[in-house]
DNA sequence: AACAAGACCTGCATGC
DNA sequence: TGCATGCAGGTCTTGT
């Protein structure tokens, strides 16, 4: 799925569109998406405005003018799209959502990773997927120190432990592998290891790489589209994701990125830069 | 509590 | 051409 970076981009593609806008129909093709759809769920949107689309981690928090927010995750094959009606209706379109000024917004998802669900606005942190979250990547006070803190103990790879969201939310195994080779970090080392300046490496690694991975507009592989139709282009910039056998980047190596699997994800490294 | 494996889905590339 | 296999930006549940 998207990651941090391509619900970012997901939620800035959104917000003109949706902001300050009545929802005058919301249509669910199907009951259900990873999980049922909630009872009543378009007509508990219907008729309401939007008042601001949030991110936390990888989920999408729509705010409205009444009590119920609604939580979205796009899990690996999830897309928004935005049209003017008459806007054809797609295969995988399950929600289509009718704004005031005749804009229309698909929800499309293929595999149905995805999820919607509505929640009291006022009660999020109860909501349970979002209570299990651990620090926001981007947060000023997400610091080596805090990521020191939270791999202390565990005897996991530290690529595995970067993609548990409690440790840090938003990381996904795409900036998980590019993150861990801009702070020279083996994913192959024990996280408890990651301590003092190589978690303060690593801490500032995650940042970066997701800054600019925003600025590029996320990465489009297969998935991902900004709801303008237009692709991310952060994937011409991966310095080891997809490029196994290819060589390193920095200046003097060379040597070929390995990818193997880990967790029955793809991580891929430098085996000569990260230690 | 931490960790590994299985589960949920569809689409696409690959190989026979 | 058809069919089987494996893989894909995620996260929950289950079992150790």
């Amino acid at each position: 799925m998207p990651e941090l970076p391509e619900v970012e981009t997901v939620r800035r593609g959104l917000l003109p569109a949706m902001q300050g806008r009545r929802l005058e129909a919301v249509i669910a093709r199907r009951p259900d998406l990873r999980f049922p759809l909630p009872d009543g769920f378009g007509q508990r949107l219907t008729g309401r405005t939007v008042t601001g689309i949030r991110r936390r981690a990888k989920f999408l928090i729509f705010d409205f003018d009444g009590p119920d927010a609604l939580i979205a995750h796009l899990g690996m094959s999830g897309s928004f799209r935005l049209g003017a009606k008459p806007f054809p209706e797609e295969r995988h379109d399950h929600v289509i959502f009718k704004t005031s000024g005749g804009g229309e917004v698909h929800f499309n998802d293929p595999r149905r990773f995805g999820f919607m669900d509505l929640w009291e606005a006022s009660d999020l942190v109860a909501y349970p997927m979002l209570a299990r979250l651990g620090p926001e990547p981007l947060d000023d006070a997400f610091t080596g120190a805090v990521l020191a803190a939270r791999l202390k103990g565990r005897r996991t790879p530290v690529k595995a432990a970067l993609l548990d969201q409690g440790v840090v939310a938003g990381v996904g195994n795409i900036y998980a592998s590019e993150a861990l080779y801009r702070a020279g970090i083996s994913p192959k080392r024990s996280a408890h290891t990651v301590q003092g300046a190589r978690a303060d490496r690593l801490a500032a690694a995650v940042k970066a790489v997701l800054l600019d991975a925003i600025a590029s507009g996320g990465s489009s592989l297969r998935d991902h589209i900004r709801p303008d139709g237009e692709l991310g282009y952060f994937q011409h910039s991966f310095d080891v994701y997809g490029r196994a056998g290819e060589p390193c980047r920095h200046a003097g190596c060379g040597a070929p990125i390995r990818q193997f699997p880990q967790g029955g994800r793809s991580t891929f490294h430098c085996s000569r830069c990260q230690r």
